[in-house]
DNA sequence: CTGAAAGCGCTTACAG
DNA sequence: CTGAAAGCGCTTACAG
């Protein structure tokens, strides 16, 4: 491997000239960079990262805790996230440092220890939970980061943050149903004590009534995000005094559960009720009819988070407006909510 | 940020005996510990690994390429593979790099430079394809990896792996499905061409032939590994003079077609005809019925990467036995093989 | 068992 | 525009 100094040598210049080559091309004469940069090819010099890391204080390298999920329950899109965060990082000259950590409060010390032996300059965190506590310990310590969702705090977020606008979304999914001749359009969500459900079904509401379409007892909180749940919940609207004829699904897997109950009962997604779910997972073209799903946009997603996070403090490209933090999601249309 | 320096000086000592405290405990005499130790805590210090990497020349860091698929198609197991090789380098004190490559040899310069700028040790393989030209290249170059998957060459494997044993996992489905009452069993396939096909339809042709079942035109090799590809294939062994009573998938995917094609025919999954597929895949369990199928010891698989990797020449841990790359799958069972 | 010194390969004020 | 020198924070023979 050849060092800075014996391109020095090799270019008969000083091994500072040799650097400015690499990293202020333009403090060089021309025939100066030229002479180097032939050296540089010749002898295949690459700056080994570690002597530059422990000069600048900075390895250009961003951690990422790749999330556990219990049993079964995985990440159907984090594929698509990672690589989109990778190719947004690389195009920054950085790279993305994996790892584990407990959730929660927990998992804190990791994150520090991380920070502190100097493995990373910083966090790109996901799997964000309403009132995530994260996020506040963080920025306590001053270390850097950003969110991809947001906490739901009452208070201001604690720290950056991109996010994919769910209220958006389901109104656009519930608008859409109704295009499609739907008239009763139900709802299929969590618990209201998370932010993100409450997000989602705010969007299905306004859309409703924007329409002059019913909303009462047609939002159903299902209590865990499974097939089941979503099969019961999907029971319940079709089994009511007057039954839905659309569905807006805060999940694909809860959209899942609803395709599921509607088979069951010799009903067809698309023809009898229209169907609706969110993230376009691997399962959504799986499936038969294909699930009409909303697409998060994981590149501009990554883009956003790695520019928030290797914004340098006074360089202009400051404070993102909150329309920047705030993506949209694109539907994407199939089966399972063509017109009935 | 407390360095070695400050830490000497609050205990009174030289750098070197801080250093040694550190990476070389018993050199210390125990009191001499004992007080360095408290300074250590007292400061909060962590070592900066990149000023150590830079004197060690050896970063603790593996390099993962992130794959890309073709729209869609997801790696569906990936977050699992991603977490146990997580956990696997953490346990010996190393993280996973990320990084985007172009497939086959054009991604090479992109590794080649990871490695030489030490931004990695080495790099641990996946997606290996049959007559993966990856493999070859890193060994000339004398750049560490591993691979998960072998490269199916008619020579020797070049350079270390683990896999997953598809032969003998699909001689185990086959004999289940046999132990289940059928009799007649198919098997969905990709082509020929590839090794890791061919090496899971040989597990099913020794397992049919050891239970004198016939195997005679109950191979079908699909183009792609679609649902249609799947769904193609199954109409085929189903629509043959004498039809298939049972049938194993090479994949989740071809077997989530045959259950839509089952479907289609009025006919069911597990009542019918026994199916299983191969990955455990998100996918297996959201179906219904739920597919019976192969799952890859990941965490197994992850332990034998690093371990294989990080062993340093010479400290007897050597070359792993061939039972130690060849990892078994384990037959998860579900509806789609319920007794008939 | 402990310490003084060299050096890993860069970058960065500072002179010239 | 170019160069000599210091220093980032460690580890590692080498003495004592």
């Amino acid at each position: 491997m050849a060092t800075l100094k014996q391109v020095a040598a090799h270019a008969e210049v000083s091994v500072q000239t040799v650097s400015n080559a690499l990293n202020a091309p333009h403090r060089l004469r021309p025939d100066t960079l030229e002479r180097v940069t032939r050296s540089i090819e010749l002898l295949n010099y690459r700056p080994n990262r570690n002597a530059r890391s422990l000069r600048t204080s900075a390895v250009e390298l961003i951690g990422y805790c790749v999330p556990s999920w219990p049993d079964g329950q995985a990440h159907l899109v984090m594929d698509q996230f990672l690589h989109a965060l990778c190719t947004a990082a690389e195009n920054t000259g950085r790279h993305i440092l994996l790892f584990t950590a407990p959730t929660g409060l927990d998992g804190m010390p990791v994150y520090d220890d991380l920070h502190a032996r100097r493995l990373v300059d910083g966090f790109v965190l996901s799997q964000t939970e309403t009132h995530d506590p994260r996020h506040g310990w963080l920025k306590e310590q001053r270390i850097p980061f950003v969110s991809f969702g947001r906490v739901w705090q009452q208070t201001t977020q604690p720290g950056p943050y991109v996010d994919v606008d769910g209220a958006s979304g389901c109104a656009t999914a519930t608008r859409h149903l109704a295009e499609t001749g739907r008239r009763r359009i139900g709802f299929l969500g969590w618990p209201r004590t998370s932010g993100l459900a409450e997000d989602r079904l705010s969007g299905w509401r306004r859309a409703c009534q924007q329409l002059g379409l019913p909303t009462d007892g047609l939002a159903v909180h299902c209590p865990e995000d499974t097939l089941d749940a979503g099969a019961d919940a999907t029971a319940e609207l079709l089994d009511a005094t007057e039954p839905v004829d659309g569905i807006v699904a805060l999940s694909d897997v809860l959209a899942l559960g609803a395709l599921r109950e509607l088979a069951r009962r010799g009903l067809t997604a698309g023809t009898d009720v229209g169907l609706t779910g969110f993230d376009d997972s691997p399962l959504a073209s799986v499936v038969s009819p294909a699930l009409t799903s909303l697409r998060q946009p994981m590149d501009r997603i990554a883009t956003a988070l790695i520019a928030i996070l290797t914004a340098t403090p006074g360089d202009g490209a400051e404070p993102a407006a909150p329309a920047d933090r705030l993506l949209q999601p694109e539907l994407v249309i199939r089966g399972s909510s063509a017109p009935g």
